[in-house]
DNA sequence: CTGTTAGCGCATTCAA
DNA sequence: TTGAATGCGCTAACAG
């Protein structure tokens, strides 16, 4: 069956394609009468006009791309379906990318974006400087940062207010009398890692703690699994995501200390999955043993065991404003730097006064 | 910067166009020295061939559309990133699209998708029959069947075997000695969910207990929280997903009976999360008072308060397979139907003998 | 071994 | 108030 183009309809209704095409887009006026005798043709036909061939010309394609870490994490499932409602409103299509926080597949990502000529890009970046990147801005390609920071590149940057967060949860834990307050970071490349880092430290100079670096674990993705397997038996995870067994497996040190934190921030979901089971593992009763907070909350965390104290940032809210953003800068809007988003402490059950 | 053509590659290179779309295709033979010519100049300019324009011409995008209801759905979200790790390694991209189990809304997405000319379409259709599909169908689009069977519809179905586990999840329950034992489900127009209340009325029937209708109950996301917010107060779900907070809902009756089931099988991810906020809500304590026993499984399900007992699906498996199908379909390989991918009943603590 | 040219399906300028 | 003709950037005959 052959696609219905324009000029079939054209010939149904025994006018020009030019009327048709002007009806279609209401760009010029159209008398009633032909205005009908079209939309009866298109209606019969079920004629659709093809998105290609108008990107073609009007080089515009009503497609923007999303590129993110994961898709699989809940924080930008979240803010994924975010992006996805507002933008849809205005008739534009996303093209998800999941780079895994892998430079060589964002960059792979970008070239194929940029090849299918996307009207504008939410881009949660890697945070390795990115070549590429800046050719598309070059390009003047619209770009919102997503999330994190990139530096040198000029695009208005969406987030939330992850240091004041950070110093929340680290000067909570200090109220309730904790001393030794360990910190688990992800990948340093990462701007909102960095913030959340300088929140704690700052909530740790602020009460005359300071920070003990045998304290600081940073979990390290590429760190693979195989290379501890004879030390640990490694949980199973069901996600393919790093981050996890990362974070399981960098604590290990921690936990082995004789003088053990008595409380934990974890800066992400991902690695409070994996702090978590290596808790279990090892027979670590939180927050008996152990208190811990965590960056990030979603539905499941109250049912958990404990219910677990956290910082809640608004991810959905996040990407509608990042889309949000983003329609601005397609349609020559003017915008103006955003503050970050607001992020709130939910205190449940994960924290406790330090034992003794 | 406006973009750069193939034909400002060609004039650089000294070329024709034509020697420079077949250097880049490989489509046919091109001497050494002037194919690095027009690799150089490609370099030089940094040539990214317009997909659009290329469409165009081939008839092909090498994009796919994934139609499903909800990426924030653990449960799909597992699989798309299923479909798209499949896809991509064959260069195809993706268009994400959240139906909400809205007819109206898959309609319109099947449209705009028609109208960007897919290759391919993966979809969990709502259930309700769709014109629109089946003149993509029609006009030989093809189509991978995701999860759900679409009676009417002449396409392979990817699934997993949902009868069984439910059958398996059920007779577990049989075995602990519960006799009053119900079951939670979702929109009947869902094969999936149909599946699931077979198997668990035959393992019924198979036990000689039959199916008691007081026991069967039906969550309705179209049943709003204003209409019952008088009589429970609703918990805050971070999700917009209405399949939680109807199962909250659709619960509360059957709470209330007088002779309360001893234990209840939930027939999604979705479900269970509104579940156990309703057990929580009324003070009732699983398993002790009621045991739980839900479809899918996903990472946290170890860490709740009890831990799961669940029936595992291969959901990032099914994903892939389902995109692996389209695939064979849209390079034109035979395709033999499939069989339902296997479940797996993954005992934790969730469940336990009836009380008495 | 390479170049010329005709469209792909549409929006849009210029004429009428 | 409408039509004819041009071209978006590319691929694929056809020609040489």
């Amino acid at each position: 069956m052959a696609r219905v183009r324009i000029q079939d309809v054209a010939e149904r209704a025994g006018v020009s394609t030019a009327t048709v095409s002007h009806v279609i887009n209401e760009t010029r006026f159209v008398r009633e009468e032909t205005r009908l005798k079209v939309l009866t043709a298109i209606e019969e036909l079920q004629y659709q006009p093809s998105a290609i061939a108008r990107g073609l010309v009007t080089n515009s394609t009503q497609t923007i791309g999303l590129v993110i870490s994961d898709i699989a994490n809940p924080f930008f499932t979240a803010v994924a379906r975010g992006v996805e409602d507002e933008i849809n409103q205005y008739g534009y299509h996303t093209i998800f990318c999941n780079t895994d926080e892998a430079p060589q597949r964002e960059d792979e990502y970008l070239r194929l974006l940029f090849a299918r000529q996307i009207d504008g890009l939410v881009i949660a970046p890697t945070g390795v400087p990115s070549e590429r990147l800046n050719r598309m801005a070059a390009a003047e390609i619209p770009i919102v940062l997503l999330d994190r920071q990139m530096p040198g590149l000029d695009a208005p940057l969406v987030n939330v207010d992850n240091k004041h967060g950070a110093y929340e949860a680290t000067r909570y834990l200090i109220e309730l009398g904790h001393r030794r307050i360990a910190v688990l970071m992800g990948l340093e490349t990462i701007s909102t890692q960095l913030d959340r880092f300088n929140g704690y430290k700052q909530a740790m100079d602020d009460a005359g703690l300071g920070v003990d670096d045998s304290l600081v674990v940073h979990a390290d993705p590429r760190f693979s699994t195989n290379q501890l397997n004879q030390v640990v038996p490694p949980p199973n995870f069901l996600t393919n995501n790093q981050m996890t067994p990362a974070a399981f497996y960098a604590l290990q040190a921690l936990l082995d200390l004789k003088d053990r934190p008595s409380a934990i921030f974890v800066a992400n979901n991902q690695m409070t999955l994996g702090t978590l089971h290596a808790l279990k593992q090892r027979g670590l009763c939180c927050p008996d043993d152990i208190s811990l907070i965590s960056f990030d909350d979603h539905d499941w965390a109250p049912l958990f065991s404990p219910p677990l104290t956290v910082v809640r940032q608004p991810t959905y809210e996040l990407g509608k404003t990042a889309a949000s953003l983003l329609i601005k800068l397609m349609t020559q809007q003017p915008v103006e730097p955003l503050a970050p988003l607001p992020v709130e402490l939910v205190v449940r059950q994960s924290c406790t006064r330090p034992a003794r």
